[in-house]
DNA sequence: TATCTCGATGTCAGAAACTGACATCGCTGG
DNA sequence: CCAGCGATGTCAGTTTCTGACATCGAGATA
């Protein structure tokens, strides 16, 4: 056995996550979240750099997921458009990322973010660094600017909105099939 | 004359759009802008709610303008689509507030809140609070969800993505041109 | 075994962001 | 003339976040 219990970084994280659910964002002060997680404040800011960061830990895991997605569907054949590899690459992500008991995780997650503003503001940063990293992706593979940004934020708007009917369905419809119906519906959307 | 100097807001917007670019947002304390501006902390934050929200205090006409002027186009002859009515509204908007001085201002502004993550995330959720706005105006003129949703956050795409372009295109050409060329490449990226 | 180094955590002090309560004092309406 | 309004100032306090240094178990090494 360690010094410590390990796992500390999971520890505030469910200990924050828990606490912003039940008292509120701005209610709860990190030394709180610290103290559940048998911490103190300023290990909580070696883990995370604010006090925001700690609902985000996945993020990094669903970037690399989705660039690699990306670059395979982009290989398929008959070679697809960038708005129909990326819809594949979410879907793909969405059925790796998003099942099981990470599925409750990430409705819990979901309302605590959109029930404060500084952690939405969070969110949509993840996204663009997630559209980002995609656009980098298509433009490696042959699609040139602007097509390369255009199609990466086509793909965030997709995943927004396939999320947010995700979230808010009963039943245990899977993501990526709200993803694909989204999609289509951009379409005919952006078509005249 | 008044007790005080006129126009307490605009003295500091200016001072801090000016010491952020001089120093970065990081290095300047809202004391610092408080003082250039003749002014105390507390009254900064009167007028504005954090450090970040002196830079957007324009985004409230932005999405008055925005909403008006999609409406308007949706009732166009003949019906556009929803994506189509949109990037109209846009371009209108942008011709009425991105020329003469605006131009260079917004310009500095770009400048300064691409270099700071903070304000990348506030930048970020006004355009999602405009895009809202639009999804809002757009159901209510008898487009459906999701495909209200989807069609604002395409515009949001447009704009995002001509607004990047047009900041860094040197010479004159209209913010709206980049705009509808944008919007062009967009129809062709999501189509296969 | 004795010791050394490393890494995760703790402790402490301090800067800066933000908030609430109350004071000030020209201006304006009666 | 005066009462009250409203923008600003003053002050104290909480919370977020950072830098510097201390602690101490674990694994490596002689």
């Amino acid at each position: 056995m360690g010094r410590w219990e390990p796992n500390a970084r999971g520890r505030l994280q469910k200990a924050a996550l828990e606490l912003y659910a039940e008292r509120g964002f701005d209610a709860t002060t990190v030394a709180e979240i610290a103290a559940r997680a048998g911490l103190t404040e300023r290990t909580f800011f070696r883990h995370f750099a604010d006090k925001r960061e700690v609902l985000f830990g996945g993020s990094q895991a669903m970037e690399e997921h989705l660039v690699k997605a990306t670059v395979s569907a982009l290989a398929q054949e008959p070679g697809p458009g960038p708005v129909e590899a990326i819809t594949a690459a979410l879907a793909e992500m969405a059925d790796e990322l998003f099942v099981g008991e990470h599925r409750s995780l990430a409705r819990h997650r979901h309302a605590v973010i959109t029930a404060h503003p500084e952690l939405r503001e969070r969110e949509l940063i993840k996204m663009a660094s997630l559209a980002a990293a995609v656009a980098g992706a298509l433009r490696e593979h042959g699609i040139s600017e602007p097509g390369a940004s255009l199609a990466a934020e086509a793909g965030t708007a997709i995943f927004k909105v396939a999320f947010e009917r995700w979230v808010s369905a009963p039943g245990d419809r899977p993501l990526s099939a709200f993803i694909h119906e989204t999609a289509a519906t951009l379409k005919s959307v952006t078509g005249s």
